[in-house]
DNA sequence: ATGGCTGGTAGAACCAGA
């Protein structure tokens, strides 16, 4: 059977009815994991997504910060929430797929402005989340997907300039190493890039203060989707959906979609 | 040209995002 799974850091949910509309009714994915939701379990919009067919939804929610949602129009089994910070921030969910592989959708902190956790206690909160993710990450022993906002963009083409970026957060060797630690836990394989390989370069946020995004250019791949070794096997197609950054008032980040043949 | 924007909240000459 073949799942279609999609990961789109929303910023802000309800700022984005119409344009998450027209992301589900035209490439129907059979999962969406958003972050970024910004809204409380109580007032999420439930309306629009039961509307499309996607009435399996678990929430992490939380009012006016971070926040994430796995949504979908196949049952999902089971649901559970990590706060890798033990500081009461919603930024995780897991969920059971049908067939069993388990889909993890994550919010990773930004980790504010400056690269020192000494004078930027975000910056040191970043890193300790990944360094936890990376302990539950070490004792998987079951095939999984991992996806969502890493804020962490890892290699030299994941930036539109390395030299520019290697002292800006989200692009230091620091964080790149955490990220690296995390991923060489459990082997994930990194599915952007078994379809898209390096040195090409692959963005999936673009700030909102470039005038004209896309003839500057000038974005980062802060969003991932890994998986299991056995899994990447049985990955058949990834899509970006680049056209989103265009849409009506717009994600700074845009959706990506991966199929599995489960 | 690393903030030039955006949305929410509060009623800010603000805050966070990354």
């Amino acid at each position: 059977m073949a799942i279609r799974i999609a990961t789109w850091n929303i910023n802000i949910v309800r700022a984005r009815a119409d344009i998450v509309e027209q992301f589900l009714r035209d490439s129907r994915p059979d999962v969406l994991c958003l972050q970024e939701t910004k809204v409380a379990n109580d007032t999420f919009p439930h309306g629009m997504f039961d509307a499309l067919g996607y009435t399996h939804r678990i929430l992490n929610g939380q009012r006016m910060h971070h926040g994430v949602a796995t949504i979908s129009r196949v049952p999902l089994d089971g649901a559970w929430r990590y706060d890798w910070q033990d500081n009461g921030e919603a930024r995780h969910i897991g969920v059971r797929l049908p067939g069993g592989v388990i889909l993890e959708n994550v919010y990773v902190p930004a980790g504010g402005d400056v690269a020192d956790r000494e004078v930027n206690p975000k910056f040191g909160q970043k890193l300790d989340f990944v360094e936890r993710m990376t302990r539950w990450s070490a004792g998987l022993r079951e095939p999984a997907v991992i996806l969502g906002d890493f804020n962490v963009a890892p290699l030299d083409c994941d930036v539109w300039n390395h030299k520019a970026l290697r002292d800006v957060v989200s692009h230091t060797q620091i964080e790149i190493d955490a990220l690296s630690q995390l991923q060489q836990s459990h082997d994930w394989v990194d599915l952007a890039r078994q379809f898209n390989p390096a040195p090409e370069k692959f963005f999936t946020w673009w700030s909102y203060r470039n005038t004209d995004w896309r003839l500057s250019d000038r974005g980062r791949r802060l969003d991932h989707i890994w998986c299991s070794p056995s899994v990447a096997k049985v990955a058949t197609a990834f899509e970006a959906i680049k056209d989103a950054r265009d849409w009506g008032k717009p994600s700074d980040h845009i959706p990506q979609i991966v199929t599995l043949d489960l």
